[in-house]
DNA sequence: TCTGGGGTCCTAGGACCC
DNA sequence: TCTGGGGTCCTAGGACCC
């Protein structure tokens, strides 16, 4: 048997996750793009039309978010823009009376993935044991890597500025739900070291909401319960909880506030489900506007398709969505004899679907969903067998 | 002139089977 | 002629996250 001499014994038992979370990440990649915005309150968000407009002699020109209107929100925002009181997913024409000469960009997701693997792969050649949480964080387990942890971050922030010019937040814990409250302490541009014994101090005075998995509808119960922060939630009566929020949620909050959090890394995953929705520019009647729903369906379900076989999947239940006017959403989904990827039988089985509806109210927004997804080719012939039954 | 688009996970009831 | 009980699949809805 084999000792690795310099491992320290202590960094052997405690596990250490990072979480690492990129700065503005969308604000950011614009500023590389559009370095004279630096400096100036960015929102990004609302449709291709807001695209910077460019001069014949190269100058460009940039819409301000008073000239906005539509339906769109916040996908992010430079820390200017939030200074006025902007954040991500606040409706842009309520953004626009807060911050009226901020500047609009339209999200520009190719940009964003570019700069993702960028990143990921700088902090992949420190720390390869990496878990996806979308396009701008992940964690990354150190437990094996034999470095002091403030230097070993501070290692892979500089690897990320290094690749991507843009600065990211880190934090480093005994676990996921430490490590991704203690990114945001010191953001922006943060590194944060938590132990054990830093939570009575560092982590009881934070509201409930600050533990990912609390969102409004609990803490607004907790609320009720007269538990505002996690040290209080910590001291809460365990029956209690459980009254209001049955066996599983409240063990769950419970070990949460204490800190304690047994999740490993998840190197790898596949996708449960891919979609596609769109909100309208104006609500939609099922009836008198259904030509142009038709066209919109027709195209969602082409688009879900397109998705399917760029990555490589075939599905075995189509769903639909719909928001209505009043913003109540309505889901149907049906199980296939077989599975496919084909625009045509998508959109044939969503027909289905949107005839089980109820189609009284004007609608806000559609979307076509695929599930139940496997490998594309591992069964070609199902999926063959569908279409010759539904055409013939 | 409120409130996007892409996901994950959980719950719960009914069908159906043993 | 009072009818248990478990398991899985399918569907709908909802909370939550980035």
């Amino acid at each position: 048997m084999t000792l690795t001499p310099t491992l320290n014994p202590e960094l052997i038992h405690t596990r250490r996750i990072a979480h690492l979370d990129m700065d503005a990440f969308y604000a950011s990649v614009e500023l590389l793009r559009y370095p004279e915005l630096k400096g100036h309150p960015v929102v990004i968000g609302g449709r291709q039309e807001y695209a910077p407009i460019v001069d014949e002699d190269g100058s460009r020109r940039f819409f301000y978010l008073k000239n906005y209107a539509g339906r769109g929100v916040a996908t992010t925002s430079t820390y200017e823009a939030r200074a006025l009181g902007v954040f991500s997913a606040m409706g842009l024409m309520k953004a626009a009376q807060l911050a009226p000469d901020a500047f609009l960009l339209p999200a520009n997701f190719d940009a964003y993935r570019h700069y993702s693997r960028l990143f990921k792969n700088a902090v992949a050649s420190i720390a390869p044991e990496i878990e996806d949480r979308g396009i701008d964080e992940i964690y990354i387990d150190l437990s094996s890597i034999p470095e002091e942890s403030a230097t070993l971050a501070a290692r892979i922030k500089q690897a990320v500025v290094a690749v991507t010019g843009l600065s990211c937040s880190i934090c480093v814990a005994p676990n996921k739900l430490l490590a991704k409250i203690g990114s945001e302490l010191d953001k922006p541009n943060g590194l944060t070291i938590l132990n054990a014994a830093d939570i009575p101090q560092r982590i009881w005075p934070l509201p409930v909401k600050k533990i990912n998995g609390i969102g409004p509808k609990a803490a607004e119960q907790l609320l009720r319960l007269n538990i505002v922060t996690i040290g209080q939630l910590a001291e809460a009566d365990p029956e209690m909880l459980q009254n209001t929020f049955g066996r599983n949620y409240a063990l769950w909050l419970y070990n949460s506030a204490r800190g304690i959090d047994e999740r490993e890394i998840t190197t790898s995953s596949d996708p449960k489900v891919i979609s596609r929705e769109t909100t309208f520019e104006r609500d939609l009647h099922a009836h008198r506007d259904r030509e142009t729903l038709s066209v919109i369906f027709t195209d969602l379900c082409k688009r879900l398709s397109n998705d399917l076989r760029n990555k490589g999947y075939v599905c075995r239940t189509i769903g639909i969505k719909v928001r209505y006017a009043d913003f109540r959403i309505a889901t149907r989904d049906i199980r296939l004899p077989a599975t496919t990827a084909s625009a045509e039988v998508i959109r044939r089985y969503a027909g289905e679907c949107v005839r089980r509806l109820p189609l009284d109210q004007k609608l806000r927004l559609l979307g076509v969903k695929a599930s139940s997804l496997s490998k594309a080719g591992a069964d070609e012939d199902k999926t063959k067998q569908l279409q010759i039954d539904l055409f013939n």
